[in-house]
DNA sequence: TGCATTATTGTATACTCTACATTAACTGTA
DNA sequence: TACAGTTAATGTAGAGTATACAATAATGCA
């Protein structure tokens, strides 16, 4: 494919995908290992060019499902993150990349065709990563955090029927401290975003768990932010 | 300049600002007059073609300055907005626009060389504007509306001695309500951003108001969000 | 001196946040 | 079948914050 005017010529588009997933309470990210220069053998974000003739959504469509077997469609939720200007992320010159992230719930990456071996790490013990990668990660981390805090974003973390203590769980592993579980779960129900089933969740020799559900499986944003102390 | 390898060709790269000043105390957008095709004589943001070789950051304070006479450095603040993918800006091809929201208090735009004819036009009537610049100034005064109630934001709109009913008047400007003025200054001046100074501001037949200034002449984030009500 | 105008200030009530401990329901085992 | 172990569920008092609301202060001008 040719550009049609030789006056412009832009740095390269890249995409790349921050994509969460809470794996035994942990919050984790996918990565994929590198099949080939730059950065062969690393650790990095999936994601790739976005040549001409496709949107980003498409390229990472694309990239995801080539990387890591994932159709977006099994993502629960993805929004842009940062675009990162002035990465020396390809030695073939200025690049552009547009970082997005994604929240699914029961994904199991595997590879296609795929030598790029994805997987989900823990994202407290992630290995130094290809390109600002590491970085993008920490972005991410914190949008996610602060996100938490104002709408209904877990729905796309949590299976569709939860308890209460598994609601709270996630919090505490993205906030990265405790909360406190009366306080807890009077605020949270007090904010409409959730409601009661008549099931029930047995785990053990133990009181069961009602299950919840959330009353929508979009986004959804408080007026007023939340805040829960220890 | 050329692309040093044929396999990667990306979309084209361009960069728009929404530039915010508070005239009159009314918070006004910096417009150009479009001088080429495509749009031509439509007004829009200023912004351009971000070519390999600069950075977008680069090719902003480019633009701005040709287009309207204005350096960056004269901007209180700039930070990234949003990147819309998939616009149909250029008729020669796909593209991906990065656009900023800057912030300033004093620039009198005026074009160099310039047929643009920048001006600031109020946000609340803004004509029809070149490709998607309607939604992005809408995107832009969302941000900047739920920026000012987390952060000293506001500092980069004011003049650097400014009085309690000013800061009010900016708040009322942006979210587009009336506050209530006890509460305001006091919760305000409960946040620790401003103090005051020993010098008074007289503009007519009344009592003379002290003049404040920001602690900080740099974004600050706020831990608890800030609510005022009528 | 009085009038018009904007600046400045406080309080009572409702609401929200925070800290904190006991009882309920179940399973497995003695 | 009772007891031990485990997680689930729940309320209250005190502190802090939000809201509603009106009178006095300082100036310029007629």
């Amino acid at each position: 494919m040719q550009k049609l005017d030789d006056e412009l010529v832009s740095p390269n588009v890249f995409v790349d995908v921050v994509i969460f997933q809470l794996i035994d309470n942990e919050l984790s990210v996918l990565l994929v290992k590198r099949a080939r220069d730059p950065y062969e053998g690393k650790w990095a974000l999936p994601g790739g060019h976005n040549p001409v003739g496709e949107t980003a959504s498409q390229a990472i469509s694309r990239s995801l499902f080539e990387k890591a077997g994932i159709k977006t469609e099994r993502l629960e939720l993805i929004e842009q993150l940062y675009t990162f200007d002035n990465t020396d992320r390809d030695p073939r010159g200025p690049a552009v990349t547009l970082a997005y992230l994604g929240l699914s719930r029961n994904l199991v990456p595997k590879a296609s065709k795929s030598t790029w071996n994805p997987q989900f790490f823990p994202v407290n013990d992630i290995p130094q990563l290809a390109f600002d990668h590491n970085l993008i990660i920490e972005h991410a981390k914190d949008r996610l955090a602060s996100k938490i805090l104002y709408s209904n974003i877990t729905f796309a973390l949590l299976p569709r029927l939860f308890t209460l203590s598994r609601l709270q769980e996630a919090y505490e592993a993205i906030l990265g401290r405790k909360l406190d579980k009366r306080n807890f779960r009077k605020k949270y129900l007090s904010l409409d975003l959730i409601k009661p089933t008549n099931e029930y969740h047995m785990n053990g020799a133990h009181r069961p768990a009602k299950l919840y559900r959330f009353n929508k499986h979009g986004i959804e944003y408080l007026s007023r932010s939340f805040d829960e102390a220890l």
